[in-house]
DNA sequence: CATGAATGAGCTTTCATTCAT
DNA sequence: TATGAATGAAAGCTCATTCAT
């Protein structure tokens, strides 16, 4: 299956700079939304009204209510990325792993409402529109794995191809985890989060080593 | 708050055994359908139809379609407890906590379907419903802690109460992951998988101590 | 295209008994309404009213408005071919032409609501539904056909086989022209109409033979 | 009721020749759609594009959708009209009467599209503005009565005066059934149907009167 | 207890029409 | 004059729930 880039929403508007401004209208109040009663239970009457406009209008943008969900996490994953993009220019040190992790934690931290929305209801999106969001999630990992893949390059760690992977996995993984499982981990704030799991991804378990070494 | 350990969904036939096996059908009908199509786009009829019996006699097991998913969770979590019983016998030993992790991951490997409904659906359980559910969850992590914690007791591992609430967190996330991100895992089977992944949470990452020497 | 006879509308109830007897409510609503405003203009929930239901219940018993159409026309031409069964008994004499004539633009007469309903409104029917009723009219002016075959095979009347059937058109139109421009015929009751044209349609133009005699 | 020839059709532009032309064009795209989906499944929208410009200016030369409708019929029976003047000039014999009748048919022939759409949507003109239509149509019987009626003044047909209307009737329905049954008379092209049925108008059924003079 | 017909609130979507530019 | 974005009434249809049998 080859994909573009995009799944164009149809709007009978022609206005590019008009689509544009609705269309941003429209992702924040549906993600307000979506956050509060989900996707399902979120009538196209209500993200019109959180949006400012009337039904009749929301529908100049979209062609159906699936529409919106897509825009919305369309545009979740850009926002995303944008913020991320700097992440990529450092180099292969350990160093600049930790940090680009803190940095996506960071981004996560600070559109939280976005994430779990996108998380939770990003598999109500059609058969047809899936594959464009995976897509989007699976450049997303990508980073992480060239992150890592410098850091063996340049001689800090040493990885197997399989285990680059898993660990890109986990790190987006325990990213999203701060918003979906924020009620679990009421003890701790973002910097803390961040510092127990950039060590517990490096280091392992504390104590390990040794009692390994004991254990020989 | 204060919770019992179950909500009591209404039913209005008396015969418990009855009760127990037209829920069991249910239940099964339901995961099923809930897998292929969500709980918001199944209709009670299906679920019904899928049980083997009318609308009429679901009605008379419970009171809301919304019961339906609050046994269907429920049930998943005992059944996932159930399997996970022997796992807290064992001792404090690094060896018991791999063996652990291991042991939860297969049964998620077996229970797939249910896990992956699970997680997607529970959000939908309303207000009432939800906290019953989350307890349950918390105490599937305490279980992990527990076991984390005879480590630490017994000397095998060095950790801080709250690094040890956060691996359990993690422990349990990476479990589910193995359901709900299958399809960016395929190149994986579930021992490879739990393989990699233990030795991650364990060890961290390799070359990393080297590195922080040499750094040194 | 090979077609059954019945295009089958499903219902999900299953009492036959009950579908008979709704779907006999429900036409007869409709046939009213859709004389008043035409199909487009009438609302399911006007149709439901009419038939002395809910909308829920309309839609336990069909599947999408055009289904209510395609029942009133089902049923009119059954309802007409019924009356119009013991016109086929009779034999080949110009008098039983006739009197299948007259018989027709009776049944005509008495249905005239219908007929015209089912005149304007059957090319609403999509491409899926049409054909069957057109084979249903094809099987009435086929009868005609039977009627003038029989009296040509008597001896009685001198045609060709392309004759006879425009002639059974001619017949078949004039009934319902009938129902629909009765506007135009408001000087005559049926029996006149019907002698009237029964003469031109078998003696012609009154004089002309006279005419081409004396032209010769 | 007194009608006048036209029901004037609203428009907010002054200019005569530019309300001509855009109704030209508007009649001509609304034809084609009306044809291929009927009146009311064609939104105004598509009536807009296929004329060539925006709904908005759709609006300027109309004030409801129906106006569309009615410009349309009118437009089609005075096209019609026109294509007949000649007809009324000739004389009063039965060649001039089957002349009539061949150069209807040819007229309906070359007009098919257009006559079909005016006769099954002329029905969904309001009240209001039926009137008019039927108005037109009783004049074009009305030439086919003059016809007639001048045949019977040179003493080639003996005919009623309420024969004349209907016969007149029949030659206008069979013209009109030539653009509406055309499945039914796929085995005819425009000349053998003019043929017949001018033969079966006039002359009747053949070999009736054989068979009558013998039953006599 | 079991059934399934009945209900109607409520959903998504369409589209004729308006009006500021 | 020409445009097309905005509007919202109203349409078709669904489905959780009830209740008489």
């Amino acid at each position: 299956m080859r994909l573009e880039n995009k799944r164009e929403v149809q709007s009978s508007v022609k206005d590019e700079r008009l689509i544009e401004m609705r269309r941003d209208q429209m992702i924040k109040g549906a993600v307000s939304l979506f956050k509060q009663k989900g996707f399902h239970r979120t009538t196209t009457r209500e993200i019109a009204k959180a949006s400012g406009f009337s039904i009749g209008t929301l529908y100049e943008y979209i062609r159906t209510k699936e529409d919106v969900l897509y825009l919305v996490c369309d545009r979740i994953y850009d926002e995303v990325r944008v913020r991320l993009h700097d992440m990529e220019i450092d180099g292969g040190t350990l160093q600049s792993l930790s940090r680009g992790i803190a940095h996506y934690f960071k981004v996560v931290d600070g559109m939280q409402d976005e994430v779990l929305v996108m998380y939770q209801e990003a598999k109500s999106l059609s058969k047809d529109a899936l594959p464009y969001v995976l897509k989007k999630e699976l450049e997303m990992t990508k980073m992480f794995e060239t992150l890592i893949q410098k850091c063996v390059d340049e001689g800090e760690l040493v990885m197997e191809q399989d285990e680059i992977h898993l660990l890109a996995q986990n790190i987006f993984v325990q990213g999203q985890m701060w918003a979906f499982r924020r009620w679990a981990l009421r003890e701790y704030n973002i910097d803390q989060y961040t510092d127990r799991q950039t060590e517990l991804l490096l280091k392992g378990v504390r104590g390990y080593q040794a009692a390994v070494n004991k254990g020989e």
